[in-house]
RNA sequence: UGGGGCGUAGCCAAGCGGUAAGGCAACGGGUUUUGAUCCCGUGAUUCGCAGGUUCGAAUCCUGCCGCCCCAGCCA
């Protein structure tokens, strides 16, 4: 991270501020409101804000936005400090609240009321709507807009007391309702609402809205750099009308950037929600949510995320990145670190005829065929094995370099085995290989570097552990479901398939989180919710790469 | 339609008047007891389009086109 050559826009701002002494330190903050879980597009957020003030020496806050009671909730902070702080970010005692302003808060809008820059409404929500105006036609006036200084606050004095029920009146600035920008239009500060806060209490019953309250957190704080999305962009001139007419001691910037979206997802709080309240996952931490929860419990590495939204880059453009980009970050993250081990997730029995019946011989694998200092492992190796489905084939392309019928395979770290017949049920569905192994090609020794064109992974049937092993593939059929008009019709029926897999031994000690590669399979690891000592369940992380796979598809799309 | 923003390869993205970085994907080839990894190599005569300024434009000017956001007492 050196300083000197700015990544982004925004670094860009920042660099040029502390060059010319505007700043001298920077201060950034992450405001979440507590009222769903974080996902990928907050993964972006958080490494901004947090990444440029760890990279100037500055430092963040983590703000929760806790303005609207009633619909947030203590789980959500919860799990908002845990998924941060997984990420690899720490906000030290910079721990706050926007309701830790209320009393500030309060106070600002009476001086706004006193400066004649404020107004309590008694017109309706609706009737507000209707004087509002269009996008192509200016608003009107309230009739209550001219109230006086002091009716104006005794009023909003009697609001906050009590005196009045939900929704009878409101706060609002006094701008301009001709404002081509429509939040200038009037826009309310201070709402009554007669709820319980999470922190609060029932200390109030009036709360401030978004914009009031998130501009004079940012000033309160120091913040020197506001950085949020797109949307919110017409709503800096607002920002500044505060900074403007309160004049806090401190004035920060607020500097807008496009979210992140990923193909094949959704990251809206509404639609997420609703996936789990519908029961179509099985919660926010559901290994196929893109949340950080959800993505945590996959097995994917924090570095992996971070890596992720570093490459996807901070700009004004609206972006929709391909999975693939993601799970480039995670295989990456993964190939180097995560053990080699052996597992078949379809398993097909094969019987070695010319192996001694109960006898057993351990073969050594290596734990990582790049890494000699991960070292060695034993593995049991008998008579009955079972192999993956899909690496026989009866009928084989000549491209199909596994086991077919009178064809030769090498099983890894073992044996090369021939298949010489080919057991099936009544309905014609394979059900055993009957093979002969060549005793002389034990990995490792003399007749080992024969040559031959497959090489497929296997267990032992005697020594094997039963797992459940979960599949996961996109919870989407549809590269944009934002845009969907009902996201339930795009949902991919498909995105979760398990299976009864057969696991090698060593792979009885894996721990929760702590990723392996089964060989030519992909990236799995222990499920941190249902992974149980008498019944393994496993996720899978992300495949390996699969050249064959793609060369399948293509010959299929030929004959078609 | 008023206002705000954005258009560089399939997806991201550098570029800041001097002749189009990089990553992912794709496609060739090499190594390989994971069809993985790794290693080489291949893409924009052109930057949404059209004009203009300039010796020189993705960069400056003008016009047009396309996409996104805004009419919560949500954030």
């Amino acid at each position: 991270m050196t300083d000197s050559a700015p990544r982004d826009f925004i670094r860009q701002i920042i660099h040029d501020d502390l060059e010319s002494g505007k700043h001298a330190g920077i201060v950034t903050r992450f405001p979440p409101e507590p009222n769903g879980y974080l996902h990928i597009g907050h993964v972006m957020s958080i490494c901004l804000n947090f990444g440029v003030a760890d990279e100037t020496g500055g430092r963040t806050y983590l703000r929760f936005d806790d303005t609207n009671p009633g619909r947030e909730d203590e789980e959500y902070v919860r799990a908002i400090k845990d998924d941060v702080r997984w990420l690899g970010f720490d906000w030290a005692d910079r721990l706050t609240h926007a309701s830790d302003y209320f009393g500030r808060l309060y106070e600002a809008a009476e001086t706004l009321i006193g400066l004649g820059l404020a107004y309590v409404d008694s017109l309706s929500a609706d009737e507000i709507r209707e004087f509002r105006g269009t996008l192509t036609e200016p608003g009107k006036d309230s009739p209550f807009r001219d109230r006086s200084v002091d009716e104006n606050l005794a009023l909003f004095r009697r609001m906050r007391a009590g005196e009045f029920g939900d929704g009878e009146l409101v706060l609002r600035a006094k701008i301009d309702m001709a404002s081509p920008n429509i939040n200038l239009r009037d826009p309310a500060l201070y709402r009554i609402r007669h709820v319980t806060h999470q922190t609060t209490g029932d200390a109030w019953c009036i709360y401030p809205m978004y914009d009031f309250a998130h501009t004079l957190s940012d000033a309160f704080e120091g913040i020197t750099h506001s950085l949020c999305t797109l949307e919110f962009e017409d709503h800096r001139p607002l920002y500044n009308w505060f900074l403007d007419v309160l004049q806090p001691p401190h004035r920060p910037r607020q500097i807008e950037f496009s979210r992140l979206n990923l193909a094949y997802t959704i990251t809206s709080k509404r639609k997420l929600n609703a996936l789990v309240t519908e029961k179509i996952v099985s919660g926010w931490d559901d290994p196929r949510m893109p949340t950080i929860a959800g993505m945590r419990r996959r097995g994917y590495p924090p570095t992996a995320l971070r890596d992720f939204v570093r490459r996807a880059g901070v700009t004004k453009k609206d972006k929709l990145i391909e999975m693939g980009m993601l799970e480039n970050c995670v295989r990456e993250a993964l190939g180097d670190p995560a053990p080699r081990r052996m597992a078949v997730l379809r398993p097909l029995r094969v019987v070695l005829t010319n192996y001694p019946e109960g006898q057993v011989e351990t073969v050594q694998a290596a734990n990582h065929p790049n890494d000699p200092s991960m070292g060695m492992r034993d593995v049991p190796f008998s008579r009955e094995l079972w192999i993956e489905q899909d690496d026989f084939m009866e009928d084989a392309p000549r491209k199909f370099f596994r086991l077919k019928p009178g064809g030769e395979v090498r099983l890894r770290a073992a044996y090369i085995i021939r298949c010489d017949e080919v057991v099936k049920d009544a309905d014609g569905n394979v059900t055993e290989l009957r093979c002969t192994y060549d005793a002389d090609t034990r990995s490792g020794e003399g007749g080992s570097d024969r040559k031959v064109k497959g090489t497929i992974h296997w267990v032992s049937a005697a020594h094997a552990i039963d797992a459940e092993v979960r599949l996961y593939d996109r919870l989407f059929n549809v590269a944009n479901p934002n845009t969907a008009d009902d996201f339930h019709e795009a949902l991919n029926p498909a995105s979760l398939e398990c299976v009864a897999a057969k696991l090698e031994p060593a792979l009885a000690d894996a721990e929760a989180g702590v990723a392996v590669q089964f060989e030519r399979l992909g990236y799995f690891c222990p499920d941190s919710g249902d992974d149980a000592p008498g019944a393994r369940v496993f996720n899978r992380i992300v495949t390996l790469r699969d050249s064959w796979a793609k060369l399948e598809k293509q010959e299929l799309a030929g004959q078609g």
